[in-house]
DNA sequence: ATAATAAATGAATATTTATTCATTATAAAA
DNA sequence: TTTTATAATGAATAAATATTCATTTATTAT
């Protein structure tokens, strides 16, 4: 690894990689390709990274960190809880429509071998704001009682499928149908 | 190709395909693993299939087959828009319930570059019958107005994550838990 | 400007994995 | 039963791909 490592080129392999999975999964990602598409030689990619899985081990956790805050920064906006919900909402929402290969990266990620148990627990840890908003929604009658995984799953579900499906079919989205989708999730959570 | 097909040993080693690749995904797939899974020799799969890439095609077509099935039957249950709705969703939540490989199998293809445009369109007009079905609903100001293509986005999507979920967590899900879950889908849908 | 150090390169090698095919086992016909 | 045809086998081969490392290029210090 090179003493000061040049962010740039780091930012191309993490780019490159994360574009390259969304394509062909895991064990599809094949380093000459990383490099080529990063404009890196592939031995530089071990001057970087010890192994493949060490690369797509790193690309992860920075990828993580940055969808979880897509979300969770949102939080600080103080309101009403359909405001804060919002807020949230649209956050990840738009997060992942900007950064579709991201939003993929990351959900592959966890069905795949790659995946350690320490990095789940991290995973989850970064999630605990959104947990402790919607029980608190629990607890003021706004939100329907059941287990506030089954509704996280509920709604990071229906926003990743629309998602995938706006980028696969090259739909725009128009503001009236965000406003719709956002409806349909508010909707399915409240009571 | 035998001249008489072996049912069991084309189950057998379609079932290890489908588990397999929703470990490994589909380049992580190797034929030497799907043998010894479904106990046949390697050179055995060459004798029923092509290539591996005609292998995972050939399970495609067949899964995606019986998946889309699983809602569509359930049209046929006449009564109200709701009781209609309710069947429809229940069959295809039950059936990811006890087919999550199947379900995995079945989404991870439409994003690996095995699939070819011919069976996109296939796939598509199996889900006519669910169009049609919504499209009717919208008429009659039961369902929210929009692309029928994001809600069914958004209603199945939230299936599979919450399905995932509950495989990943090995949680079991109560009676309870489902009707909340049916009631957030509901909620989604309805204005 | 020169030397010393660090980083990058990519062709060569090692490893992994799909595919083949000569051989063996099984089933069907005579 | 013997012969013929069909199916299955898995070790050997070919192809694909991760990794190494001797060499070159760039950067920093003197």
């Amino acid at each position: 690894m090179p003493k000061s490592k040049d962010q740039n080129k780091i930012n191309a392999i993490h780019k490159a990689t994360i574009e390259l999975v969304t394509k062909t999964g895991f064990s599809g990602l094949k380093m000459a390709e990383v490099a080529k598409k990063s404009g890196v030689a592939t031995g530089t990619l071990y001057v970087y990274y010890k192994s493949k899985e060490q690369l797509i081990n790193d690309v992860f956790v920075v990828t993580k960190k940055e969808v979880a805050g897509a979300i969770i920064n949102s939080k600080y906006v103080k309101g009403s809880f359909n405001e804060t919900f919002k807020a949230m909402w649209y956050g990840y929402f738009k997060y992942c429509l900007l950064n579709p290969e991201k939003m993929l990266f990351v959900e592959q990620f966890i069905y795949s071998g790659y995946i350690t148990e320490a990095n789940i627990i991290k995973t989850n840890t970064y999630f605990e704001p959104l947990n402790q908003f919607l029980i608190e929604g629990q607890k003021n009658d706004y939100v329907k009682k059941m287990d506030v995984a089954l509704i996280k799953a509920h709604l990071q579900g229906a926003i990743h499928e629309i998602v995938k499906m706006v980028v696969r079919e090259r739909v725009k989205l128009k503001k009236k149908d965000m406003n719709i989708c956002f409806a349909m999730a508010w909707d399915s959570i409240t009571q």
